[in-house]
DNA sequence: ATAACAAACTAACAAGCGTTAGTTAAAATA
DNA sequence: TATTTTAACTAACGCTTGTTAGTTTGTTAT
């Protein structure tokens, strides 16, 4: 499935406007007007509004699946998985805010196979993190909390994190990664 | 400005219907549907779509105003005071996950003087929060990091425990904050 | 030079949108 | 009992939506 250059213009700018406004609150002719076409010609390249919903949230969900599996398995302790996981969602959030924006808040408007994959892709990305987090409990690396309530509170700064990057200054990639990690691991508590 | 039974429904109504597919992809006929009447019926009791959205979200928006004012102005540590917003958002997500999704999601579909209305006072709320972290820092309660990574990563955890409260049974509201309190203060490791 | 293609266009459609007007029947109030 | 109010209804409005059909124009390949 190969993507021209045109069609991933339209796929991003849409990405954008969507992240603003959301999918269902953004028209073809809002797109079009962004790239100075009108909205029929949008269909010389993309099939539907919803292919290109398809093509950015999938994407990036297979991208996390996959990289997800191989912290897994990875030979390393649980606290060197959980680093892994902090940099696997700060690259991809640095790489494509727009598209994480709009897998996070625009997933359920996926429909039939699509929704139904993703949700299956989530699922077992989730139960990959509470694993981690159960053997991390388990061999005493981490503290035996509720592990639901850990799995919770790093998810969600972890995925939320492309509402606020970009908007601080002077922060470059390697320190958010180590601010990340000491503040969600050790907490902020001297 | 009074408030009667029927309205309300319609708005708790509405707001279960827009936490599921977000304010946009909801029509009048969806939400009159659910509760079994026509959708020009809504229109005995509302003025329009958009003053249920701004019923839903402004409420809520003031009473997180009003109490991280009363938090700021309080005579205690700040760690203490951080373990009251945690409360906070504790309290109102328990009360009224809807609304708070609402909130979170559909906020950029208010206009006018209820936009203005509303990012003013998210941009207080934020601001009282930096405050509140940048004293615990310089009086050494607090670690010195980033206060914006720690900014970020408590309020997002904060802000979006309506996603995952009320699917995780066998969790008390105490053992959540406690918990909560422990993990966004002192971390996970061991 | 000619054929083929790519990517834009105009025009339009059927369905769905929020909302209004006017009506009706039951309940509350006088 | 008579009157007013409440809260539902039917019907329809003007507009916007995603999308299709058919056409035009400039570029690329033969």
């Amino acid at each position: 499935m190969k993507i021209n250059d045109r069609k991933l213009e339209i796929i991003n700018c849409a990405a954008k406007l969507f992240k603003e406004k959301g999918f269902s609150a953004v028209t073809m002719r809002d797109i079009a007007q962004v790239l100075d076409i009108k909205a029929a010609s949008l269909y010389n390249h993309i099939k539907s509004k919803q292919e290109i919903l398809v093509l950015i949230i999938i994407e990036i969900a297979e991208e996390f699946t996959e990289v997800m599996n191989g912290i897994v398995i990875s030979n390393v302790t649980s606290i060197q998985k959980i680093e892994k996981v902090i940099q696997l969602h700060i690259d991809i959030t640095i790489r494509n805010p727009e598209a994480l924006a709009c897998l996070n808040n625009d997933w359920m408007h996926l429909t039939d196979s699509e929704l139904a994959y993703f949700i299956k892709m989530r699922e077992e990305y989730e139960e990959n993190f509470r694993q981690i987090i159960i053997k991390g409990i388990e061999n005493q690396e981490i503290k035996n909390l509720n592990s639901e309530v850990i799995i919770f509170s790093m998810l969600s700064t972890l995925r939320t994190l492309y509402l606020w990057y970009g908007k601080k200054k002077g922060l470059t990639e390697t320190s958010l990664k180590n601010n990340m990690s000491e503040v969600l691991l050790k907490g902020i508590v001297n």
